[in-house]
DNA sequence: AATGAATGAGGCTTCATTCAT
DNA sequence: TATGAATGAAGCCTCATTCAT
């Protein structure tokens, strides 16, 4: 049912919906009680997806970079492979009204989350005890910086069409990981 | 009319918004003669008001680091002064069809584009010879994630309310400028 | 005003009828006090201005094939040269309710019964004793054959472009005063 | 639906329509997709059946006068049968725009032709070589007038009340196949 | 288990008409 | 005298949703 994707919340109608998947209205209505109910499953599916696939890509014996690395691609590859689902999740549930954003955020911030401890992690592995003081909001005001960056980076390749979901993830992990800073000056991540 | 950024383009009744403006609906037609003109001018004037906001705030004489700066802090404080302008920009304008879509893609290429030149002044401006590989297309690609961190930290900061725009600059500045590798080995960007 | 003419009563808006006439709205209204009584004065005016043109152009005194040959001839002139208003009383005021049709039906019934009478004449000049039974109601229904011949005629004039006025008032003098048959046979009805 | 003939094309909205019609709106929408369509197809409707009618009543073996004869009783038949189809053909149709103009004017041009080949056939028929002049476009002319005269008597009938369908044929044969001047000298065109 | 047929509610848009000046 | 500004009322159309089978 992934018209919605494509054709947007309010623009699909219950009529395109049940006609592109081959059945009538009313066994949709059986089976999914109402329009907002249908979406809302469609928006867990593929926030269960896209989560699952990222959660799935990491090692978490790993470093944390590379646990990042293995996350990122994850979801350069997963958005890339699905984009209704990412229009869905990205553009349509978080534009009309709260039960459907909720259900993304809630995704959402578990990513948020999960980069968050992994920047901690980072800096318990990097522990030279000068950075005791980056606290709990810096680290989740980084993580929302990082997946905004994955997601801006997500939209890019899929106008541009000729990055790799490697590429994409290189360039986010030299920007995050090495900063612009040590960037220009020649620093390059590598992943390995 | 910022009726659309709170209640969404589709929900958004003409009744609603002509309501709200204390006006009735034939007038509504009398001044803007659809609601997607309407909408498109809404958009318009919004996109514009949020890159002037930036545009001014940059002094082009600073270095990229300062201009950089300057211009996220003026992002941030204008999106959060105008959460209903930001709303229509990020959210309904991408969602609701070509038109709008374009009309905002146009002001955020640009700015894309703004923020890429930066990091090539700024690598200029490094210039230790270490650096000639930094494409074009990897500065765009920095870009892009530069420009979707400081959109994600907007709405963060919308969601939180306890952050102000200099944070959420500082957090996107240590983020991307002293890269997270740096800055968790205890270095930081400071503001002078 | 003939706006109405080729724009129809219904799809005529009084902003476009003040714009054409190069007046404002409200003034409009200050004489005329709504759109149904503007269009009863167009059509009230359509209808005199034929309805003159056509007795002007009758000479009592003469034969009734001549008087019929002079108002059939002013008839097409009139409605060539007043294509607008013509349209009027013909299309538009019988179509768009009682009040404007039974103005337009006044005149033609004058007509109906002018033409009807001008028939009686021509009986009682030809009175050979042998048409007694010429009732009034027969010449009524002759005399509307004859009035719908010419209105038939007048939009065929229309259409075609190179049809004269005498050219469409000889064929229907033939038609009606000689008669298909006789026609047929050879015989021609003359203006002189 | 011929609530249109009634009330006429812009006055009936959907709402009566449908409502006269004994089901809703919707249904209305669901087998016809706009008023416009609705009305083109009571418009061919009710052209095609009225040239049915007439064309059925016409043996093509009998002589001309007694086809138009036919040809005409079934018309005025048809017109009082059918007095709301006749207004939609006659009034509304080509009053409210090219579309439904352009479908009517098919119908009656065909039924123009129809007749002016019938005096053309009469003309051989009588053919005693002094009428070679009568050209195409003086038959379609004597077309344009016997039609234009059967509507006018369609009209008057309908007003009337008291005219059966042969007294209106037979006045028209009369007024047309004998003509005035044949009439008014005691001539009489019979049925038999 | 599945659907053709039907509708209530609501949105966009237009227009004749009137104030206030 | 003349008008810019404003609106109540109404029409076309769509869609999520439900019966009756």
């Amino acid at each position: 049912m992934h018209t919605f994707g494509r054709r947007g919340y309010r623009v699909a109608s219950m009529e395109e919906i049940a006609g592109l998947a081959g059945v009538s209205k009313p066994l949709v209505y059986l089976y999914l009680n109402s329009k907002e109910e249908l979406f809302t499953a469609c928006v867990r599916r593929e926030a269960r997806a896209l989560a699952a696939s990222v959660r799935d890509s990491v090692d978490p014996r790993l470093p944390a970079d590379r646990q990042l690395w293995a996350g990122l691609t994850a979801f350069f590859t997963h958005t890339a492979e699905n984009p209704d689902g990412w229009a869905v999740l990205h553009r349509q549930a978080r534009t009309h009204g709260e039960p459907f954003a909720l259900e993304v955020a809630a995704m959402r911030d578990e990513m948020v989350a999960r980069v968050a401890s992994l920047i901690g992690a980072a800096a318990r592995e990097a522990g030279t005890g000068r950075t005791p003081e980056l606290a709990a909001r810096d680290m989740t005001g980084l993580a929302q910086a990082l997946v905004g960056a994955a997601e801006s980076l997500a939209g890019w390749r899929h106008e541009d069409g000729t990055v790799s979901a490697r590429d994409a993830a290189a360039t986010l992990m030299n920007f995050a990981w090495v900063g612009l800073g040590e960037l220009l000056r020649g620093e390059r991540w590598t992943a390995r």
